[in-house]
DNA sequence: TATGGTGCTTACCTTTTAGTTAGAAATATT
DNA sequence: AATATTTCTAACTAAAAGGTAAGCACCATA
């Protein structure tokens, strides 16, 4: 069996890269659990992380990462509020893949 | 020094994984690029392997590759037309993308 | 009383992306 | 003469994604 099957098959919708660019494929999401990372974030300090993303995108964003449990959150009922990211389990499973594009990026792009 | 640096810089637009999703991070565009894989592919073959694209946006996608250099085209002056597409040196170079997104979709999403 | 900090929501609008449909080019086949 | 084949183009439309701007809640401090 060699290392790396060749790709003889279909893409239907099915196919696992489809699959997990139809999760991981807005123009920010990657960025955003990059960002995250291993790290505690407040809602602020990734929006300082990234920027040009528009509060609106960064809440959005961070709500579907939420519902699809790549990152937990942690209110604190204090005024003003706090509210803390992290990435669950599953989200640090995502980090190859940023990582990969950075280092693609790295190296092959100006 | 760790073996994974921790993310501590700002995503600018001079981020390498922001720029690697400027160029790749289109709806087909790595699928395209995992499907031509290591193969000499024409264009009807693509096409069915990868249902659901339109005409539109597979052409357009290959031309926008072939202008970023990952994709190298060779049309055979023949009636009716064969044009052949295979990945260049660079094209070559994503396709761990596409497998680290594979292997996620495979080992993670239902 | 006014202002600031923090996290978020909403309504609206623009831009981007994608899908649909029709067709052209040139030759071979029926 | 009509039809098929293959790659690709163009015009148009629809849908998705993203951006802008305003404002709310709640308490603290000036």
């Amino acid at each position: 069996m060699k290392k790396t099957q060749k790709n003889i098959f279909p893409s239907d919708e099915n196919c696992p890269v489809r699959r997990s660019l139809t999760l991981l494929g807005g123009k920010w999401t990657l960025l955003i659990l990059f960002q995250i990372n291993e790290r505690v974030i407040r809602y602020g300090e990734l929006k300082r992380a990234i920027p040009g993303i528009s509060e609106k995108m960064l809440i959005q964003e961070l709500n579907l990462l939420v519902e699809h449990k790549f990152v937990s959150k942690k209110a604190y009922p204090e005024i003003p509020p706090r509210v803390e990211y992290t990435l669950t389990k599953l989200g640090l499973k995502t980090l190859p893949i940023a990582d990969i594009l950075a280092t693609f990026g790295l190296e092959n792009l100006t």
